[in-house]
DNA sequence: GTAGGATGCTAAC
DNA sequence: TTAGCCTCCTACG
């Protein structure tokens, strides 16, 4: 689930929900408890993201909630009536009609404007943003000695890219996840950059991962759809083993970086 | 019931 | 490079 685009999504779900009415904020397992109490009852102003991080904003209050989801972070959106919190649940805002639980975050905590700036400061551009762009990104990638598959997990480098997206941008444009950054051409990054503009935005329309091209299809190719709990259709992730829904070649896995990474070496030339 | 893994990241060695 | 954090779900006895 959380890669950038779910992140963008839950701003917007926040926006939609809370925007500008005052919530209930609370820390039912208790972690987040004195936090919640000093934003209790305030509206909703802010609800934005940049990469993997969401920061919600309240007021007049010159303090935001950072969040981060991690690796198992997750949200549950709800509408009334709001059911008893399970003693899990970080964070929960609500409305008279609307809820949002968080569970499980790598960090909830109050920051102030100043440490929510050096939070920006230290991630890359990020697809998803209007104000981004590639340039910055590239500068670095351009004189890295790093494998690409690397840089693309580097969130100083491009923000909100994640194990799905890593793989499967680098499959769609055929470029081996071993190349180094210094290796790539600017026409093939500035493909890829693109690319994740569009996968991603399309991944917080419908709140899933898909990459798989029309032609590319179940449905266009006659083969049973994807059964996967992550749910999108993709070419290679977590598809280790099975046959390149292009080429028909086995697609490898190995460990980098601590992460698993996928590829289909036919299609994946050096 | 238990073990292991997962779309993430950081601090310590 | 590794351990640690946080939660949920599946596979396996």
């Amino acid at each position: 689930m959380p890669e950038g685009h779910t992140i963008h999504r839950l701003a917007q779900d926040h926006a939609e929900r809370f925007g500008n009415r005052e919530v209930r904020v609370t820390s039912p397992q208790g972690k987040f408890a004195d936090s919640a109490a000093l934003l209790d009852g305030n509206p909703l102003t802010t609800a934005e993201a940049h990469g993997k991080h969401l920061f919600l904003g309240f007021g007049e209050a010159d303090v935001w909630i950072h969040i981060h989801l991690g690796l198992f972070g997750k949200y549950t959106f709800g509408d009334a009536p709001v059911p008893p919190p399970t003693d899990t649940v970080r964070l929960r805002l609500a409305t008279a009609t609307a809820y949002a639980d968080l569970r499980g975050p790598t960090t909830c905590a109050l920051v102030t404007e100043g440490e929510k700036q050096a939070i920006h400061d230290r991630l890359g551009p990020d697809p998803l943003r209007a104000q981004d762009n590639g340039e910055a990104a590239w500068a670095r990638v351009s004189r890295s000695r790093t494998t690409v598959a690397a840089l693309l997990m580097d969130q100083k480098v491009i923000a909100g890219v994640g194990n799905v997206y890593r793989a499967e941008v680098l499959f769609r444009h055929g470029i081996d996840p071993y190349r180094l950054g210094r290796d790539l051409t600017r026409p093939e990054w500035d493909a890829m950059w693109s690319d994740l503009a569009e996968l991603m935005r399309e991944g917080v329309r419908n709140n899933r991962i898909d990459t798989v091209r029309p032609e590319h299809t179940p449905e266009a190719m006659g083969r049973p759809p994807r059964v996967d709990d992550h749910g999108g259709e993709v070419y290679v992730y977590r598809r280790a083993q099975q046959p390149c829904h292009i080429c028909g070649g086995e697609i490898r896995t190995a460990g980098l970086a601590a992460r698993n990474l996928f590829w289909c070496p036919a299609c994946q030339q050096r």
